[in-house]
DNA sequence: CTGTTAGCGCTTTCAG
DNA sequence: CTGAAAGCGCTAACAG
């Protein structure tokens, strides 16, 4: 691989004048310019990442974390934190925090490959973010909160968003409701229960144990917690799954069981995931703001990056009830525990 | 920052121990190690990546370009990458090609900051992707065919897909087909073009101009195309569009026109992604193996890497017709051109 | 087992 | 306008 050396030996110039020619320095005479592109033509010199990023002080790269690249959630949040990068002249990565303990996000968290980064991934660990976010390094947390640190949090509300699916429900006329959540780690997942759970004793209910269910946050996961529901009679009324996918997992869960949606049996589901409404039926479900937490998340980085400062270091968005046709009113009870 | 020099000099070591120390070489008094990790410690130490790959010959990452990281298209093709390069012991990163001039991908293309490359980005040019498969950097290419260059590449037969999914609809009695295609510039959305054509024009059909409509690959392409088609009657009695998400698209403008699908018209798409088997009617469609294709790259990738020869230097994948609900059979032609 | 030495390839003063 | 020189932070021989 030819380097700088080759191409100012060849063009007879010295490895500055190469280095200022290549760089587009207006300081160069325009001969000599000329010369040293001839040059790097000729031996298709590229130059060495490393070795400039070694000099420079910015890597001009944000670096977006996320659980798994793959999920249909994220779509739209790497949309938001694309849009705002791009447009402010910073390359954006992305990548996933699957894999082993000396994972691909702590390279970019820690060895100083980005300039920021944001993180939604629960499976990386408070320490590893705590330790990477130095100053003037700006990390933007979206699943959890920090505190005492140097991080950034944008958090929805679930505690909210799952208030109101509950009371939706209630106010349906729905008295016996099952919660089919994700794995319990999951900060999200929590904030979501508590909310569920209030609305519930609210009303003087409970929640038994048969009808609290845990699985991935994935359409499978939702598919063998929904037959695990469908094992234990008298079935609810009403079902909360904690994300879309493992809501439509459960819709086809119930298909095969000839359950019918929403006529038998009432399901609400969290996200707003794009595919949520061309599903059949097109799923009632709590809209997470997903592009705005990614836009948002941007905006804030590329603020500390030019040093303004930033007046708070948390910030809450709302969820909203997206009503579609995976609900109905019952009259009364038509299961009870 | 504190470097490594900071390091060494508190723990009262050269700089090379503190090097190995740190790095994990086992020939370094224990005691020693001890010294040097509380000395990392106590200053928050983290290595610079870019000074360590200067010096290192690999940088143990993959980088897997796509157009737009937010398509649902690429969550399998993702996966496919993620898991063999992670089993291997290689990060993963992923960018997409949206963005200015020198955008994201040239600089792991170019700038030796990845050990090897997947590309599936038509907007990227080909002059790029041949100026940076140089020798020993494997680049899989599964969008395009660059002959002459040193780039892989992994193909699936779409003119074979488009060619299946005309027959098939012909097969169902349809005579009257319109073709709503993506970018014109896209190579698979040619073949696939060339091989629908194929089939017509063995029945002895052709494609009347006003059926034959461009839009982008996404759901609102789709919708916009379909309306166009709408607005010129007589209708056609099947339509197949170049993907799955613009059949989504035109699924919401028949339904918006209250023409019922399959019953009014039939239509096919193209991809098979994971939201199809979702809608309303369930998308009859042609499976791309898109898990397959990554994970076949990265494999490609991995021996290239590992300095074993290849037999091929292309490789064609297979499609699959999959039936579901959205097309139905004719007895004779409801509308004809 | 540890330290000395020599760069990796590039950018950047600072003189000329 | 160009070149010589210094060094970014780290790793890797090689001696001791």
């Amino acid at each position: 691989m030819a380097t700088i050396k080759d191409v100012a030996k060849l063009a007879a110039v010295s490895v500055s004048t190469a280095s200022s020619s290549l760089n587009g320095k207006k300081h160069v005479k325009p001969e000599t310019r000329k010369r040293v592109e001839a040059a790097a033509k000729q031996l298709n010199y590229q130059k060495n990442g490393s070795a400039s990023d070694l000099k420079k002080i910015k890597t001009n790269t944000l670096v977006l974390i996320l659980d798994d690249l793959s999920g249909p959630f994220f779509s739209e949040l790497i949309r938001g934190v694309q849009d705002v990068a791009l447009s402010n002249g910073y390359d954006l990565i992305t990548c996933s925090s699957l894999g082993g303990k000396n994972m691909t996000p702590k390279r970019f968290l820690l060895e100083k490959r980005s300039d920021g980064v944001v993180i939604l991934a629960h499976n990386l660990d408070d320490e590893t973010i705590a330790r990477s976010a130095r100053n003037g390094f700006p990390v933007v947390v979206l699943d959890r909160n920090l505190p005492h640190t140097h991080t950034l949090h944008i958090q929805v509300d679930n505690e909210r968003g799952g208030y109101d699916a509950a009371n939706y429900l209630l106010n349906l006329g729905h008295r016996a409701i099952a919660y089919i959540s994700g794995p319990v780690v999951s900060y999200d997942n929590q904030e979501r229960y508590k909310g569920f759970l209030k609305a519930l004793s609210e009303n003087g209910l409970t929640l038994p144990g048969k009808w609290q269910i845990c699985g991935e946050f994935t359409q499978q996961g939702g598919y063998h917690a929904t037959n695990m529901l469908l094992s234990q009679r008298p079935l609810p009324s009403a079902v909360f799954y904690a994300n879309d996918e493992m809501a439509i997992g459960g819709l086809q869960a119930f298909a095969e069981s000839g359950i019918k949606v929403p006529e038998d049996i009432s399901i609400i589901g969290y996200d707003d995931i794009l595919l949520s409404q061309y599903t059949t039926p097109p799923l009632t479900t709590i809209h997470q703001p997903k592009y705005q937490m990614g836009s948002l998340a941007a905006h804030l980085i590329l603020q500390v990056l030019n040093g303004e400062e930033l007046e708070q270091q948390s910030y809450t968005l709302q969820t909203q009830l997206i009503e579609r046709e995976s609900c109905r009113r019952v009259e009364r009870d038509l299961a009870n525990s």
